[in-house]
DNA sequence: TCTGGGGTCCTAGGACCC
DNA sequence: TCTGGGGTCCTAGGACCC
């Protein structure tokens, strides 16, 4: 888009030498993932998530069939709500990794389309199809949406435009099983009438910081001067604008790999004992120590996070002077932080931890000898 | 209605260096 | 005595996403 005003042809027809994006979000993921295995469940109230009998359980509704929102249920939703509102629903307990296998199975399918093909969540994609035209990028989502029902019993909703944020927007426009095309030269019209929420990144703080200051929908927040976004959202306020204005702003290319892995844990009851606590901080280190080993990833950081009855959070850890490896020395390190997490809030009077996490940071492939030597060495050696 | 588990990115403040 | 300006790294916390 910022080359438009450089490049003559360009000018003339924006539509055609922009870089198109599809935007690729499967509706419902984890229902249709179970709903394609048992067809007689086609058109009912399905919800994944951990079963409310009993009345115990504290998890949360992972996915919901559209006959399930109906009634107000939608992911997220603690199960126990979700239960009083529809309390017909058939629940399936999730099986991540029937999700995480078919999830592969849809990233080959979106590489026959395109070369580049982003995957961004375990339901959603981005394909960059470089400088195509309107018509020719709709076809392709056309050609998409058909081919993932067709092979793999999976609908998707699709937004199709020249900048991911906007694509986005589109496909979440477009649900459920929609496609939605946003030409360049619509893009601030499309945009106008959205409230701001529905921009990607902009959550409930962000939102009545806005609605504080008058904003309610994009359109608003185009008027607005930049000075005064930026003054109470720092340089997230200036991507707004420009957004909003219509010539968003591409994130950089994230590098491929995970940065952190973690592992989380939340007690039945919370826990008020050091004695309960270590037992599953030794088991929590230990399993993700493990789990990264047979990845093949080393970890240059270990940090314990306490998740307060008051769901209130606290956090700590450190780098490790040199890359870590394997159960053993994770453990340990897991129970120091937790330790002195669990010390420190001693002094704030007695404390219940309701959830631990457990996060490996700043992560390393085993086999890349070279970067461990410049990653780790390098800052101590020069000058 | 009381809120899982897995991630990403950003920012503020302090330490430290030149 | 008083003392700049720029940079990077680290830790903790927070917002947000699926």
């Amino acid at each position: 888009m910022i080359m438009l005003h450089e490049d003559g042809e360009a000018a003339k027809d924006p539509a055609r030498s922009a870089s198109w994006v599809v935007y690729v979000d499967l509706d419902a993921y984890y229902v249709s993932c179970e709903v394609r295995e048992r067809p007689e469940l086609v058109g009912k109230e399905v919800i994944v998530g951990p079963p409310p009998e009993g009345g115990t359980t504290r998890g949360v509704v992972l996915s919901a069939s559209y006959e399930a929102r109906r009634h107000g249920v939608h992911s997220a939703m603690p199960v126990q709500a979700a239960a009083r509102l529809a309390p017909e629903a058939i629940w399936i307990p999730p099986d991540f990794a029937k999700y995480e296998r078919v999830a592969g199975e849809v990233r080959d399918l979106l590489r026959k389309f395109s070369a580049e093909v982003i995957p961004l969540s375990i339901d959603e994609a981005a394909l960059l199809l470089g400088a195509v035209g309107a018509d020719e990028a709709r076809a392709v989502a056309e050609e998409v949406q058909r081919a993932l029902r067709r092979e793999l019993d999976l609908p998707a909703s699709l937004g199709v435009s020249t900048s991911r944020t906007v694509a986005k927007m589109a496909t979440d426009r477009a649900k459920p099983g929609g496609i939605l095309v946003v030409r360049p030269l619509e893009v601030a019209e499309f945009l106008a009438p959205l409230p701001v929420r529905a921009i990607p990144g902009v959550g409930p703080k962000t939102d009545s910081i806005l609605e504080a200051m008058g904003v309610r929908t994009i359109g608003e927040l185009a008027g607005r001067r930049p000075r005064d976004l930026e003054r109470v959202l720092g340089s997230f306020g200036r991507e707004l604008l420009l957004l909003a204005r219509g010539t968003p702003v591409e994130r950089r290319e994230m590098e491929s790999g995970p940065r952190v892995r973690s592992s989380d844990h939340t007690f039945e009851r919370d826990s008020t004992s050091w004695e309960e606590i270590v037992p599953v901080l030794d088991r929590m280190g230990e399993d993700l120590g493990r789990s990264l080993a047979r990845e093949g990833y080393r970890y240059g950081g270990v940090s314990v996070a306490f998740r307060w009855g008051d769901f209130s959070r606290s956090q700590h850890g450190s780098v490790l002077p040199g890359a870590g490896e394997g159960p053993a020395a994770l453990r340990e390190a897991a129970r120091r932080w937790g330790k002195e997490l669990w010390d420190r809030s001693g002094s704030a009077g007695p404390r219940s931890v309701r959830t631990i996490s457990v996060r490996a940071e700043r992560l390393v492939p085993r086999n890349r000898r070279q970067a461990l030597l410049e990653e780790f060495e390098a800052p101590v050696t020069r000058r």
